[in-house]
DNA sequence: CAATCAATGTTATTATATAACGGATTGGTA
DNA sequence: TACCAATCCGTTATATAATAACATTGATTG
């Protein structure tokens, strides 16, 4: 369960996780690193480690059209497997949805083709509602 | 339609997209370059100009979490807003899948989020049907 | 011809990610 | 305690991916 893996997180992973989640958006992993310098993060690897430890417990998702990392919103996605996030290409808003149902049909459909699925990323690129309304006045 | 514009190809749109036809696989930006140095091509540019018209034309895909590019395996879809992907992680074979049913229930899923979808990137990473049989024998 | 626009060539730079090395820390265990 | 193994850490250097800026060429057209 998430709650407990975040008590074991370590000094540079709670570092990561927190300005990931503070930043309420995506962030690349230079710009996480030019965020802790202050509180001694000097080098990328030291912020690619600890992402990679965050994206491995499930706590951070990475966006792979953006070269971005975002916390994961869903305290009880413990699945890992398929995440779906809208990208808004006005405002630059990023939305994790949750859907079960998407997962299963990509898991028929990769059947079909005999590919056994293990990871499955859905990034879907338009507007966002605030962005719509605000182009069609 | 495809063929047409195919016909209307420059040079270097050319040179870039007969190289990724042969490759029968992803390439990258830089692995293009290496192999066409010797038709002329020798800046990075040259090829991501190329690859970028290509792209409009709806004849390459962009592999997100490869950053890497494939030709169109599907010589009538001008879609261009939903593909799906399959990539093996043990041999790297990629694969396009043609499927209708997913971009309705992408769309309908956004549509819950108020989410105007303009296009979509589904890409399933698991291992193919050759590496399955070679890796349980 | 003159104006225009798309495509090209070149150099330099930015952005993203990993390799390689050694040292420090932790947790179990003889 | 002393040892071992595993993990985490810090640092430097390097690899890989993409773009900025600017001058030039070549076709189109009025
Ligand atoms: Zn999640
Ligand atoms: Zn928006
Ligand atoms: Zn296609
Ligand atoms: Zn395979």
């Amino acid at each position: 369960m998430k709650s407990s893996e975040h008590g074991a997180l370590t000094r540079n992973q709670e570092l990561v996780y927190d300005a990931l989640t503070d930043a309420k958006g995506p962030l690349s992993a230079y710009a996480i690193l030019d965020g802790l310098r202050e509180h001694g993060i000097r080098a990328p690897l030291q912020v690619y480690r600890a992402l990679d430890k965050l994206l491995e417990f499930g706590l951070v998702h990475r966006l792979e059209s953006l070269n971005s990392f975002v916390a994961c919103s869903h305290p009880e996605c413990d699945s890992r497997e398929t995440m779906v996030f809208t990208i808004c290409e006005k405002c630059g808003k990023v939305s994790e949805l949750a859907d079960k149902a998407i997962a299963g049909q990509l898991e028929s459909l990769a059947d079909l083709d005999h590919f056994a699925l293990k990871a499955a990323t859905v990034e879907l690129r338009g507007f966002c509602q605030a962005c719509q309304t605000a182009s069609t006045q």
